[in-house]
DNA sequence: CCTTTTCTGATACGAACGTATCATGATGCG
DNA sequence: CGCATCATGATACGTTCGTATCAGAAAAGG
């Protein structure tokens, strides 16, 4: 037998590769020969990890949930104390393009996106709806605790707001990768209903307790 | 001379059938020879009409953008009294995918959205950023002047409330394209936030003041 | 040592794309 | 009445895509 490669590892740096071309040129150039040459390999080794494209596109998928959760929750965690409102506001910040790493993540997300409603996409099951939701009933279980808590006036349905603050974060992550705004101005947004939210009196962020334009 | 065909006419023909296209079975699946096919006409003429695809997907945009205008308006002025808490309702909703049309129209803008961040897109500069950006400054004026009516608190800054709004419609408008809720759920949330901004105590439309779960 | 299995490379194939070319009715003007 | 010109049709070309095929190198096992 051969030189026993690691297979897994082999798997996600061309599925990586893919990631990289999403975020930069556009998933509709991830062509199985791109791929190959920003992974630094041939076509044909592409083809033997993943028979078919589809394949391809299914585990880099997966590889970039993957690293979105762990951004997620490493945002939360450097928030220090776990409290509700900075589940909420690290969940949230975590996921709008601000710096050069949720840039990339979210293009290539927002590539996926708009792959599963072009497509009939039966990749469209398997995580495009199921990770919104998630995100979703976390935010809304979370703005329930505040208002348990007192930091959130009772008269909000926490699951309608808790779509709300995803939606708006979306949509605010759509402007900038359009290019309409900055990462800067749509945290300002943000930060804008969050503060309204939670009405503790001060910013969510811990750098600058101002909004102003 | 032959027949004169009134030649805009015909352009507006294959470019609603672009829209179509791009619409159903998403704007990648626009080939010339399906917007030929769609139109009803040869692909010879689509290339008379239409020199390069760039062009026809220009003159589409431009179908789409007019009849998103035309449907914004149309919103408004079914409202009744030009409140400004109708435009606002009525912007927004407008372009909320609740019914047929607007799910077309969303659908095919989003699909010209992501077009413009993945190719170079010379195209984005022409309307990507302009038209959301009025849409924009439409809503802040409206706040303000609702903010002087009292029908708004005066501690909420106009443009920033307005950049949430729209960027939450957005929002909420993928979430419905990618099947994550329908148009009602949207419409529900969307509601919910109008209602909390404009503090009159009844919900903004006039079909139903409850908006539970 | 040599077979057998695992991995990698070069190249070919059919389809679909945007675009270009050749050819041909139809019509209004001189 | 013809002929130049506008409008349309049929088809070809070169490229790129995903995928398939043919084949060679490298290392464990007998």
């Amino acid at each position: 037998m051969p030189k026993r490669v690691d297979h897994e590892q082999r798997r996600r740096q061309i599925g990586e590769a893919l990631l990289r071309i999403a975020s930069t040129r556009g998933l509709q150039s991830a062509t199985m020969r791109e791929v190959a040459a920003e992974a630094g390999v041939s076509l044909r080794l592409v083809q033997y990890y993943f028979h078919t494209k589809e394949q391809l596109l299914l585990a880099a998928l997966a590889y970039l949930a993957q690293q979105l959760t762990e951004r997620v929750s490493a945002s939360i965690r450097a928030l220090g104390p776990i409290t509700s409102r900075a589940v909420v506001y690290g969940t949230l910040t975590a996921i709008l393009p601000t710096d050069e790493e949720s840039v990339r993540l979210t293009r290539a997300y927002t590539g996926f996106y708009t792959l599963v409603f072009s497509s009939e996409a039966e990749m469209a099951t398997r995580h495009g709806a199921t990770y919104p939701d998630k995100l979703e009933s976390l935010l809304a279980t979370q703005i329930a605790a505040a208002q348990e808590a007192g930091e959130v006036v009772t008269d909000v349905d926490p699951p309608l707001t808790a779509a709300a603050l995803l939606a708006l974060t979306n949509g605010l992550g759509s402007s900038v990768l359009g290019g309409q705004r900055d990462g800067a101005a749509a945290l300002r947004i943000l930060n804008d209903q969050l503060d309204r939210l939670f009405h503790t009196g001060e910013s969510s962020t811990a750098k600058d307790s101002s909004h102003g334009s």
